[in-house]
DNA sequence: ATTAGCACTCTATCCCTGCGAGTGCCAAAA
DNA sequence: TTTTGGCACTCGCAGGGATAGAGTGCTAAT
């Protein structure tokens, strides 16, 4: 994209009235806001060039000037200049990430609230990717008669536990020697190394019947693959309908009713995330309007950062709004709630 | 409520008509849909004096009559034909509660979303109040230094646990001595019996250093009372967008933003709850319009039901929608998903 | 390259009107 | 006493100008 200072200048004016207006916005105002040292009629010479590249557009004939979704990329791109967040903003943030907590989920789920308040928009987070964790320890506790619990605590600091149906008639020393040994076999193993196969053929080392050896081991695969299973966590639903953006209703909806399928949400995140790494880029992914290939979002714009528990482990979190956001701030704020979570994580690990 | 005849078949055709139409109705269109044996002057006069009794109103002065929240109560109480459902709906329910989970909190989630999708409402269940139920096992297991696991085994069939943080220099002999005692004691005990000054006492009959027994005390007395935590489970918002009640975008936003605070609504939830034990009515709470001493949902309705886990553990499924609601159906939708839910908990017992 | 000026375009708003649905009431009928 | 037909009245809503205002593109002059 080859823009002259001047055209940089004035999309740049553009998108901070737009998105501080809501208002499409014409050249006499734009004259009126800044200080251009040039007349209305360049300008609007400026911005039909600008339309022709096509980082503007108009609504309707004679209205003013809107941002197309390649206008914001340019603006993110290169134009804007990231807002600092002053230092009252920053303790109101941390504010609401209360530190006391015991269990990560609940630090991301105090760090989406207090993004999703802060910037006024709806914020999700994706917990965190524990393939690339490994099994410090696996036990299998029988509960009670056909009911037991698989316990696993990951090298990230996580403990994750699932109920599972076990045979009416196995007792506790077999039970014991089998839970021993698959937590022997797999103790260091990352849990996206390990499979059905590895499981079975850790069990097997012990001397218990067969039938029963391969339930067990079945119903242990299944708790480590549901631990590595990714969950979102929304916050602010509500707020997004105070935005005269969503003003229509079916925007709205439509956007509430693709957040709320959690599996596509944590599916396009991971999607992000890699095409993020693959770039080597810093630790931000900025998508807007149509860039976003989730149904139902497609005029607004997605901000998220890569938290990370231990160096492999990660996950990610951030906000969506409307295209017409506040980006240099928005920015900064996830950006913040991004370290400030990083640096509580610590304590996990 | 003194109500002859032909007035109780007045206002039970008008609700009928409104909810279907979402128009105001007049005396006009209602001798129309209906058999009615008089004429439409009469229905005229009839219209006015329900409208003197509060049970039905004009929203201006040209427009036909909607029913008041008084008009629905009556209609739910006394009017209203309450609608079985078919093989083929009851199926379509079945269908969605998907009865392999292996956690009660799942099944109640599935419930919730089949509730949903049934109703077109916003469907949220409470979790089982736990208060009642009794501890069968209490297990302490070190996971690393400084963090230990409290897992605790209900009466109800429910695993809970929490993660502690316990002193670094505490071993595994001590541990295992504390935690048999605590369990030992409290077993059988309901949890609302169960205090600080319970658990320390527990604790005091091993001959482990005083601080370490107390801080120990401390994280087990808070794992506790933290499993008789309610949770809710929202499902559907975005439903309440595609009903033309909520066009006005206001209620809407009040609605969701109400609804995302768990603590307010478990607790509205248990005080409804409550009063329906006192008057000992049968397993139904509806709550129409004004009768929400929710903010934010007075012009909601609220059907709900209750569901148990065991005789003495139980937590509630319902839905909430605008005040124009298909009663008739709602109500024997909610019935028959508590119907499902009960009938499939008896497995976790 | 810039600018003033001008004709043109399009929307949003206001006001007016007429239509339609519905009401309340009265006097006559049952 | 209840019911009914009839009628005047009310009010919201949709449609139709008319107007104002903001903005554009183009042209000719600087």
């Amino acid at each position: 994209m080859q823009l002259d200072m001047r055209k940089k200048e004035v999309l740049q004016a553009i998108v901070d009235d737009y998105v501080s207006t809501n208002e499409p916005v014409g050249s006499k105002s734009l004259i009126e806001r800044h200080n251009f040292a040039v007349s209305s009629a360049t300008l609007r010479n400026e911005m039909a060039e600008l339309e022709h590249m096509g980082l503007i557009e108009k609504p309707h004939t004679s209205a003013g000037r809107i941002p197309s979704d390649k206008g914001y990329r340019e603006y993110v791109n290169s134009l804007m200049i990231v807002e600092e967040l002053s230092p009252k903003e920053q303790l109101e943030i941390e504010r609401r990430i209360d530190s006391s907590v015991d269990e990560v989920t609940d630090l991301i789920k105090n760090a989406t609230a207090s993004l999703s308040e802060a910037t006024g928009l709806v914020s999700l987070a994706v917990s965190p990717r524990l393939k690339k964790s490994y099994l410090k320890q696996l036990k299998i506790l029988m509960i009670e008669p056909g009911k037991a619990l698989v316990v696993m605590v990951l090298s990230a600091g996580v403990v994750k536990d699932k109920v599972v149906r076990i045979p009416n008639y196995i007792n506790d020393a077999q039970m014991m020697r089998i839970s021993g040994a698959i937590e022997k076999c797999l103790t260091g193993k990352p849990l996206d190394e390990i499979t059905l196969v590895t499981v079975e053929t850790a069990a097997k080392a012990t001397e218990v019947p067969e039938p029963l050896l391969k339930q067990i081991s079945y119903e242990a695969y299944s708790a480590i693959k549901q631990a590595d299973e990714l969950n979102v966590y929304l916050d602010g639903e509500h707020r997004i309908l105070e935005l005269p953006d969503f003003n229509s209703l079916g925007r709205a909806r439509d956007l509430i009713g693709t957040l709320s399928n959690s599996g596509m949400v944590a599916g396009y995140v991971n999607e992000i995330e890699s095409a993020r790494e693959e770039e080597n880029n810093d630790s931000f992914m900025i998508r807007i309007g149509q860039e976003i290939t989730l149904e139902g979002l497609e005029d607004c714009s997605f901000i998220t950062a890569t938290y990370n528990l231990t160096d492999s482990v990660s996950g990610n979190i951030g906000v969506i709004g409307p295209t017409r956001m506040l980006y240099s701030k928005v920015i900064s704020q996830v950006d913040f709630v991004k370290k400030k979570l990083n640096k509580e994580m610590q304590r996990f690990i």
